[in-house]
RNA sequence: GGUUCCGUAGCUCAGUUGGAUAGAGCAACAGAUUUCUAAUCUGUGGGUCACAGGUUCGAAUCCUGUCGGGAUCACCA
C-alpha cells in the first residue's frame, strides 16, 4: 500500500465531500521535524475560494481524513499547514508490501532504446581528473535509464584522428628514438601524451623565435613549421599515406592498450566503441549531400559552412578548405551510424559544458538535414572539475592523471584500513579488493554527489575522506548491516514484517526513505542525475545509523520485533546495494 | 563586447513544480562503547541565501536591473 497515494486520493474525496471542489493534483511534502506528524498538506492555496480560515479547513480536512482514510492516525494544524500522523500499522503495511516486491526500484520496460556516450577521450594523451566525472557520470546515467525501463546502449566514442594526433605523431617521429612502451616502462597512452607535450614544447620555442624577427604573435603561431608540419601529416593521413598511417595505427593501440587498462580500474564499459577514423568519411559525404541541397553553403577559398544565423547563431566551419574534415563533420556521420546501428529513440551525449555551443550547432545540423534521428538528442553537458590551485590545463602540467590518482586512492585506503585495525579475517587477495572497492567508492561518490550541471572543486584531501558524507560511510553501514544478517542466520533469526507493536522513531523515518526509492529513481533517470541518488542513498544510511544506535536486535526480548528488524536491515541493507550500484559503486560486507 | 551558466555557513555542497524557524558533511568545541563493526551516534556554535527593486497570503526559488566569477563566440578536438 502507498500511503502518500492514499493520503492524496482521501483529501481530493474530502474536498470534493466538504467544499465541492474538484483537485485531482494534490501535493504533499514531509512534515519539518519540529512538527509532529509524517506528511504535511498545505491549505493556503485554497482558503481564498471557498472563504474559509485555515484552521477551519485544516480541520475539516484533517478530521474527514482520519475518519476515512485509515492511515492516518491523528493530525495537528499550524497556520496553513495540515500535519498528518500516520498509524504504525501502515508504516508496517508499507515496509511488508516492499519487502514482498522482487522487482523493488525495477520501473516497468518502457520499450525504448537509450544510447549515452560518453567518456570519448583523444587518443594523444592519458585519461585525467575531468575524463573520471565523464565516465563516472556517463556509467551512472547509463545504470540510472536502465532500472528505469529503458534498453540502454553505451557507446564510447573515440577520437582517434585529427590534428592533435598528428602532433604526437611528428614529435614521436622526429624526438622518439624508436621508444615503446615496453623501453620506456610506460603505459602506451602515458608514452603518447609525452609526446604530445614534446610537441608543444618544441613548437612554443619555434613560436617564440618568430617572435623575435618581428612577427606578430597570431602569425608566429600559424607559421612554425612543426604546426605545418602536422598540418601537412594530416593531410596525407586523409589521403592514405602508408607510412603515416603505419604510425598512426601503432601509436592508437599503445593508447588503447593504456585505456584499457583505466576502463578497467574504473569500472566502466561500452557496448560499443566508434572511432572517428571510421565515421568522418560519413560526415563528408552528408556535407557533399547537404552543399548539393543547399543546407550547406561553399566559400571562395572551398571551405563549407552552414548558415545558423536565422536561428541567431553564427556560420560554422563544416570542412575545412583543404578539404580535410573538422570535429563537427565526424559527429554528423557518427550520429548517423549510430542510428544505422541501434535506431534509438534518445541519445544521450556525455560531453563538458565548454562544447555547448558544439551540440547545439550540431544539433541543428541534424534537423536541417532532416534525419530520422532529428529528435530525442540530449547533451548531458556536465561541468568542469577545478583544482584549489585553479583549472587543469594539459599543456602546462597541471592536469591530475587518472591513473595516478587511483592508485593515490588506493594507498590511502589500505593505510586507513590497516590504522583501524580492520585487515584481520582478510586473505591478502580479499584485502586488496575491499581497497580497490573504497577507494574507487570514495572517488565515485565525491565526484557524483554534486549536480552535473555544476562546476565542481576537486580538493584531494577532503576527496579522501571516508567520514560523513562519503562513499565509504555508506559502504560501511552496508557492511554493517551484512554483520547483523550474518549474526541472525547463525542464530536462526528469520526476518518477518508481521506483528510488530510499536514503531521507532528512526524506523519509520527509515521506511519513509525505503518508500520514496521508486521517485527518487524516476527523478534522477528524467534528470539525468546521479547526484540525486547519492543524496538519497546517503539520507538512507544516515537514517539507518540513527536506528542502529538506538535500537537493539539481539538484546531484544519480543521476538517479533527482533525479526521484524531482522527483515528491516535486510531491505535496508539491499537498498543501498542496488543504488549505489546505480552510481558504478560496490558495497563490501565487511570492511 | 554577444550568448550562456553560476553566486546559499570559514570550506565543499543540498534545498523537486514558490510554503513553516534555509539544511547536510568537513573544520571547531562538548559528550556516548560491560550490549549487533566508534569508518558510527548525540549535542553546541556558525547565515543580510551577492546587492537593489518587483510579483503575492508567502520568495533562496519567479521577473527586472546592478556587481562578481566561469564557459563559449577557432580552418583545435
Amino acid at each position: 500500500m502507498n500511503i502518500e497515494k492514499t493520503i492524496q486520493n482521501h483529501i481530493s474525496a474530502a474536498l470534493k465531500a466538504e467544499f465541492d471542489v474538484e483537485e485531482n493534483n494534490i501535493s504533499l511534502q514531509p512534515t519539518r521535524k519540529d512538527f509532529e506528524g509524517s506528511y504535511t498538506f498545505v491549505v493556503f492555496p485554497y482558503i481564498k475560494a471557498l472563504r474559509k480560515s485555515p484552521v477551519e479547513l485544516g480541520n475539516a480536512i484533517g478530521n474527514y481524513l482520519v475518519a476515512h482514510s485509515g492511515v492516518v492516525s491523528g493530525f495537528n494544524v499550524v497556520q496553513g499547514f495540515l500535519n498528518l500522523s500516520i498509524a504504525d500499522a501502515a508504516w508496517i503495511d508499507l515496509f511488508a508490501g516492499i519487502f514482498k516486491d522482487k522487482n523493488f526500484g525495477q520501473l516497468p520496460d518502457k520499450q525504448e532504446v537509450v544510447m549515452v556516450e560518453y567518456s570519448s577521450p583523444n587518443t594523444n594523451k592519458p585519461l585525467h581528473l575531468g575524463h573520471l566525472r565523464n565516465n563516472f557520470l556517463g556509467f551512472s546515467v547509463a545504470q540510472i535509464l536502465a532500472a528505469n525501463g529503458y534498453k540502454v546502449i553505451k557507446t564510447n566514442l573515440v577520437n582517434d584522428r585529427g590534428i592533435h594526433i598528428c602532433k604526437s605523431m611528428l614529435a614521436y617521429q622526429k624526438f622518439g628514438n624508436g621508444e615503446t612502451p615496453e623501453s620506456a616502462g610506460l603505459k602506451g597512452d602515458h608514452l603518447v601524451g609525452k609526446y604530445y607535450v614534446e610537441f608543444d614544447k618544441h613548437y612554443k620555442a619555434e613560436v617564440k623565435a618568430l617572435e623575435a624577427t618581428g612577427l606578430s604573435e597570431e602569425d608566429a603561431k600559424k607559421q612554425a613549421p612543426l604546426l605545418i608540419e602536422a598540418q601537412e601529416m594530416l593531410l596525407k593521413w586523409e589521403n592514405n599515406d602508408a607510412e603515416t598511417v603505419a604510425l598512426w595505427k601503432k601509436m592508437n593501440e599503445w593508447v588503447f592498450a593504456g585505456f584499457g587498462q583505466t576502463y578497467q580500474k574504473m569500472g566502466v564499459s561500452f557496448d560499443k566503441m566508434y572511432r572517428e577514423s571510421e565515421t568522418y568519411l560519413l560526415g563528408k559525404k552528408f556535407v557533399e549531400e547537404g552543399l548539393q541541397s543547399g543546407v550547406f553553403f561553399q566559400k571562395e577559398d572551398n571551405s563549407v559552412w552552414i548558415d545558423l544565423t536565422d536561428e541567431g547563431l553564427d556560420q560554422k566551419l563544416v570542412l575545412r578548405k583543404d578539404g580535410t574534415s573538422v570535429y563537427i563533420t565526424q559527429d554528423i556521420g557518427t550520429a548517423e551510424l549510430k542510428y544505422n546501428d541501434f535506431k534509438m529513440s534518445k541519445s544521450v551525449y556525455v560531453v563538458g559544458n565548454e562544447q555547448d555551443y558544439h551540440f547545439e550547432v550540431l544539433f541543428k545540423i541534424i534537423k536541417k538535414l532532416g534525419r530520422p534521428y532529428s529528435e530525442g538528442n540530449y547533451h548531458l553537458s556536465y561541468g568542469m572539475v577545478d583544482l584549489p590551485s585553479g583549472k587543469m590545463k594539459s599543456r602546462e602540467g597541471t592536469v591530475v592523471d587518472a591513473d595516478d590518482l587511483m592508485q593515490e586512492m588506493t594507498d590511502t585506503a589500505r593505510e586507513r584500513t590497516m590504522e583501524l585495525g580492520k585487515t584481520e579475517g582478510f586473505t591478502e587477495t580479499e584485502a586488496n579488493e575491499l581497497y580497490d572497492t573504497l577507494a574507487m567508492g570514495a572517488l565515485k561518490y565525491f565526484l557524483l554527489k554534486v549536480d552535473p550541471k555544476k562546476r565542481m572543486l576537486f580538493n584531494p584531501e577532503e576527496s579522501i575522506d571516508f567520514q560523513g558524507h562519503t562513499g565509504p560511510f555508506i559502504q560501511y553501514t552496508h557492511a554493517r548491516i551484512c554483520s547483523i544478517l550474518r549474526k541472525a542466520h547463525e542464530q536462526g533469526i528469520i526476518g518477518k514484517t508481521t506483528d510488530y507493536p510499536i514503531l521507532q522513531e528512526s524506523e519509520r523515518d527509515v521506511i519513509y526513505l525505503l518508500s520514496q526509492y521508486p521517485q527518487v529513481l524516476a527523478d534522477a533517470g528524467k534528470e539525468f542525475s546521479p547526484a540525486l541518488i547519492s543524496f538519497y542513498v546517503y539520507d538512507l544510511a544516515k537514517a539507518y545509523n540513527r536506528f542502529y544506535n538506538e535500537v537493539n536486535i539481539f538484546n531484544e526480548p519480543d521476538k517479533n520485533a527482533q525479526q521484524f528488524r531482522v527483515a528491516f536491515s535486510g531491505l535496508v541493507g539491499e537498498t543501498i546495494n542496488k543504488a549505489m550500484a546505480l552510481l558504478g559503486i560496490k558495497v563490501p560486507s565487511r570492511m
